[in-house]
DNA sequence: TAAAACCTATGGGTTACCCATAGGTCAAGC
DNA sequence: GCTTGACCTATGGGTAACCCATAGGTTTTA
């Protein structure tokens, strides 16, 4: 059996660092027991489940907290199906905005590097800070860029 | 004149909150100066024009830390153009990887809701957690969704 | 037996703000 | 003159998912 793995062997085979081992159990994800001698952390097979568990929803967007409620109905015995796909429906029109949102910043990143082509470097006076920065408007305050994601 | 402008005055006038100018101010990208009596920030017309600045660099993608730097230059009578030039150039690519990556992500939920469409709901048993996220695979750790951006 | 490699816990850093708290200040109305 | 409300101040904690540094204990290896 595969049993009573350390925190960087557990790592290892999850191919993850110690250190997000560590984050998952901080974080109630993973729940090993204790050597009583040592006091490290051992993880069991399980845990190695738990953890292929994490990346396949981490890779689906998941967020960390949401994985641990779902791990905690999974552990109740009650299925986290009906709150695996409302999560993820919800989640992806937010996705799909976020992309939009950099989409809409990139193409006004290309298009300030090419209208600056024809401009000179110049020095900053008294009422210009930056002429290149300022030949862009401004309107809705980034409110476009800065906007946070759920 | 417009001189004298306390935090929320000028937090109005530059359409954000009066904890973004306390942040700005805090980052060193403002400097107002202090009532005598009351220990008040006071901020200048030039501040509201830096302000503006600040709004029209952020919506361009640079970040706080990046604008602070651009005014040091120009505060010092040096031009920021090569700088603000070589940022943006830098940063492009890395927003065009970031889209590229959402867009992933947005395929592998579209695709897992579509398939979870067929799948009835589960119950948890001593392997399977939910048969959903483990109806798709893990690969690469999961790096494509929550590598960091620059 | 001593060094190398590993473990532990704690706390700070990342981004661009937002919010809560406690206490001082100012304008207006009574 | 005084209360009330709206404003100001500084401090510190929260966000997401980790990464890293430190100090000290443990295990393995030479
Ligand atoms: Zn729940
Ligand atoms: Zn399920
Ligand atoms: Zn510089
Ligand atoms: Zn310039």
């Amino acid at each position: 059996m595969l049993n009573d793995l350390k925190v960087s062997e557990l790592a290892k085979r999850g191919n993850v660092t110690a250190e997000t081992v560590r984050h998952y159990t901080r974080e109630g994800l993973l729940s090993p027991t204790r050597h009583p001698d040592n006091g490290y952390q051992l993880f069991s097979a399980t845990d190695l489940e738990r953890l292929h568990f994490i990346q396949r929803a981490r890779k689906l967007g998941f967020s960390v907290a949401e994985i641990r409620d779902i791990l905690a109905h999974a552990d109740q015995g009650d299925s986290p199906c009906p709150l695996v796909r409302d999560l993820l429906a919800h989640r992806l029109p937010q996705i799909r905005a976020r992309i939009a949102e950099l989409e809409a910043l990139a193409q006004r990143m290309e298009q300030a590097l090419e209208s600056w082509q024809d401009m000179p470097d110049g020095t900053p006076d008294g009422h210009s800070l930056c002429r290149l920065i300022e030949s862009f408007p401004e309107e809705a305050p980034c409110s476009a860029t800065s906007s946070r994601q759920r």
